[in-house]
DNA sequence: TCTGGGGTCCTAGGACCC
DNA sequence: TCTGGGGTCCTAGGACCC
């Protein structure tokens, strides 16, 4: 791994950094095309929920083809086939260029497609985070300037960015939108701000006039709500936020408000980070029609639980904490958990405590969706190196203080039969992670009866029978 | 826009400890 | 024991993102 940056010179003003945000046009549908290549140019509706020739499920992606239709990703499938009918479903005398093509997410197919597209960003910078199968940043203020290029007009950071581009065009066959910028929060508006297959470059001279007219409801953070209330403020643009009075903003929206004015201002001072590991993993299902059956939603539970401890067991994840949802109509969202003394791998014990969980407070309620998740996870050692080696490996900081999983025996030892992830560590990502004392705090409290060769019944720490 | 699935982060109140 | 303040952990909900 690179060493340029030693520890002591790494500064505090990322002012020049080089910051890409690279975000793939219409990713579902751009692999729906790859392996049928004759949906190009066609309206094509990617759905998710959603099975060849039936009606229910959502848009995950809609071509630009389709989106003239008024077809928007989230909406309902039956929705999108209101303004885009399906093709098959013409007759002889309707028109074929009002209708589209439809087909169903196939994730794997896509993670597939993304992985060779990964590849390639981490082949041009050191620092790569993925925040999602379509989405990146690239620290790659070691790899290009933001001089200008011997021809005059072009910064070297824009000649860079577009060897990426092209090379994600030429090596894997879809679209990329990139933007440039000196942070993450600029780059990732940048790149908004021409799709599909745009470059927009952000120098850090004119970060502030880029921001200054874009929307306030662009900016990453703010959704509906929050655009809603800055609009009742007249908060119309970056620029107005930039602008406003900071302890107003603060009062209305916490310590976010800062934050936002700050971003809004081009000021941001992140530093790209590696994908870290998950805090949670989750599955949930909806019903066709909401039902208040006991062992149709039980059903579902069992086997969103399984599903969950599966993934998290296959992901080296152990949890401390499992949970449901139940979203009761109209669209009522509640959710219940509970928390083990230590962290588990125990997938009877996610059945049942989610069982639990649904009968005690949801058992006659009419439900339209269920999920259940797991959380407070912690991961193996042997996981760990693999994944962030060179934050444990070169950065002394957290090297030596604050690791003493090794020598915790109460909940060190959850499962020593002989397989997979065996100890406990709960250094997690560690910025808000309070682990440090918080198993000190654990083995004060109920370690006694430690009997350190089996995991002291773990059925009798949640109350069944 | 009557609503799919998988996540993250923040806030607030209560329990509990010192 | 009715009186302080500080801290952590837990749960639940909400806003937001892709």
């Amino acid at each position: 791994m690179a060493g340029e940056t030693l520890p002591g010179t790494e500064t505090d003003d990322r002012s020049d950094s080089i910051v890409l945000h690279v975000d793939m046009d219409c990713f579902y549908a751009a692999c729906e095309r790859l392996r049928e290549p004759e949906l190009r140019g066609e309206p094509l509706v990617v759905g998710m929920g959603y099975e060849a020739g039936e009606g229910h499920g959502a848009v995950a992606t809609a071509s630009y083809e389709a989106r003239t239709f008024g077809v928007e990703s989230a909406q309902p499938i039956s929705a999108a086939l209101d303004r885009l009918p399906r093709i098959e479903d013409l007759g002889p005398d309707d028109d074929p260029d009002a209708a589209g093509y439809y087909r169903p997410v196939d994730l794997d197919f896509y993670k597939d497609v993304a992985a060779d597209v990964k590849e390639i960003l981490h082949d041009c910078a050191d620092v790569v985070r993925e925040v999602s199968i379509d989405e990146a940043y690239l620290d790659v203020t070691a790899r290009t300037a933001w001089d200008y290029a011997p021809s005059g007009d072009r910064t070297l950071a824009e000649g860079f960015a577009r060897y990426v581009k092209q090379r994600i065009e030429r090596e894997v066959g879809v679209t990329a939108s990139i933007g440039v910028a000196p942070n993450m929060s600029t780059a990732k508006i940048a790149s908004d701000f021409d799709k599909p297959d745009g470059l927009v470059v952000v120098p850090p001279g004119e970060v502030r006039s880029f921001l200054a007219p874009i929307p306030v409801d662009e900016i990453h953070g703010v959704g509906p709500v929050t655009a809603r209330e800055l609009r009742s403020l007249d908060i119309e643009t970056a620029g107005d936020l930039a602008e406003a009075d900071v302890s107003t903003l603060e009062s209305r929206f916490g310590s976010r408000g800062r934050e936002l004015a700050e971003r809004a201002n081009g000021d941001d001072d992140r530093a790209v980070t590696p994908t870290g590991r998950p805090k949670s993993l989750s599955r949930e299902s909806a019903f066709t029609d909401p039902t208040d059956d006991p062992e149709a939603k039980r059903d579902v539970v069992r086997t969103l639980a399984a599903d969950v401890a599966d993934r998290a067991r296959s992901r080296g994840a152990m949890y401390r904490t499992i949970g449901i949802k139940v979203v009761v109509p109209p669209f009522d969202i509640n959710t219940r958990a509970r928390s083990l003394p230590g962290p588990v791998d125990e997938p009877e014990l996610v059945t049942d405590v989610a069982l639990d969980l649904l009968d005690t407070e949801f058992e006659t309620e009419t439900v339209r969706k269920l999920g259940v998740r797991v959380s407070n996870l912690s991961f193996s050692s042997a996981d760990q190196s693999s994944l962030d080696g060179w934050e444990s490996a070169d950065d002394e900081k957290n090297g030596g203080s604050e690791r003493e999983g090794g020598q915790e025996s109460s909940q060190g030892t959850r499962r020593e039969d002989g397989k997979g992830p065996q100890r406990e560590d709960n250094r997690g990502s560690q910025q808000d992670d309070r682990a440090p004392d918080d198993s000190a705090h654990d083995d004060s409290t109920h370690d006694n009866h430690t009997s350190n060769s089996k995991p002291r019944g773990q059925s009798s720490l949640v109350e069944f029978d």
